[in-house]
DNA sequence: GCATAACCGACCATTCCGCTAGGATTTCCT
DNA sequence: AGGAAATCCTAGCGGAATGGTCGGTTATGC
């Protein structure tokens, strides 16, 4: 597995967000609710995203949360960043923002274990699908497969 | 961390085999001294890669490892996948052969999680990159960089 | 027959994952 | 003023995975 469920849920609670059109927060039961998660944990993973400031929160009754931003403007690298940490392939794997890698192998002037090069590129694929990604493509993909969302999240209270 | 130290260890090791031009196995101790990884780990490891046809092996005294067939025949997604197991990148994920993708959330009737979208490209990217990358290019990057392995392992045993 | 090596299975310490519990704090509504 | 509703914070916990170790068995060359 590439990633654990922190990425999935969180995603998950981000696209949420993002279906509200509204600027008006979302409580985080409304969204474990309608996704039948736990809150308890997605607590904790909307606090990363709250202080990578992809979400901002309002406190007390009738608070909740909403973007930091508009969706369009969120590139999935940086919710999947924000909950998972650096996204390297390996543990002796270091990229610098510009792209560049390092590994830990290359010690004693020792430059460039082999296997750097097969990292590379498996880093390179992933941040690249990851930022070509926008929470608004998400967001439309979601809406357009499961628009019953909105009557199922007020139904709910119901069942 | 995508991937754990089984990918890194076993693909070093089968850089390693691949450095051994002729036909004769290589003792996993010479590998393991080499590269300075557990022997008794390694084991464990070589062990996936040759049920998996990657490698063959010859017990006994001089026995050893050996590519399973010619290094430009080896695509390293079959590597990191007998090491690690099956590449997705989320718990609810599963790809069949074809490229086809499935989510376990797609119970009922619910077709198609939002995320869906994003994990099947980040997918597409890791599998691509690991795909597109032979055992053949490592081997040449590894004899390019550090052509003193070979002298460096002989002169081990001084050290 | 002995050294060398591949094999195999059990175990083990540490860390991570997924989640719960309990409280404190802020804010709205009446 | 005083709930109620919500965010926030810290601590813990059971289970699984990680990254090994160890001891023993089998096969092979010299």
């Amino acid at each position: 597995m590439l990633f654990s469920t922190r990425a999935e849920y969180g995603v998950r609670l981000m696209v949420e967000l993002g279906r509200q059109e509204d600027g008006a927060p979302v409580a985080l039961s409304a969204v474990a609710e309608s996704e039948r998660l736990p809150l308890s944990y997605l607590e904790h993973l909307v606090a990363k995203l709250r202080k990578a400031g992809l979400v901002s929160s309002q406190r007390g009754a009738h608070g909740g949360y909403r973007l930091g931003r508009s969706a369009d403007e969120i590139e999935m690298l940086e919710v999947v960043q924000a909950l998972e940490g650096a996204i390297a392939p390996m543990e002796c794997f270091q990229a610098d923002p510009e792209g560049k890698v390092s590994c830990s192998h290359e010690t004693d002037g020792d430059q460039a274990c082999a296997t750097k090069l097969l990292w590379t590129r498996v880093q390179g694929g992933v941040t690249k699908a990851l930022a070509g990604t926008t929470l608004a493509e998400l967001v439309e993909f979601s809406d357009q497969h499961a628009p019953a969302s909105a009557e199922r999240r007020t139904a709910a209270t119901a069942a």
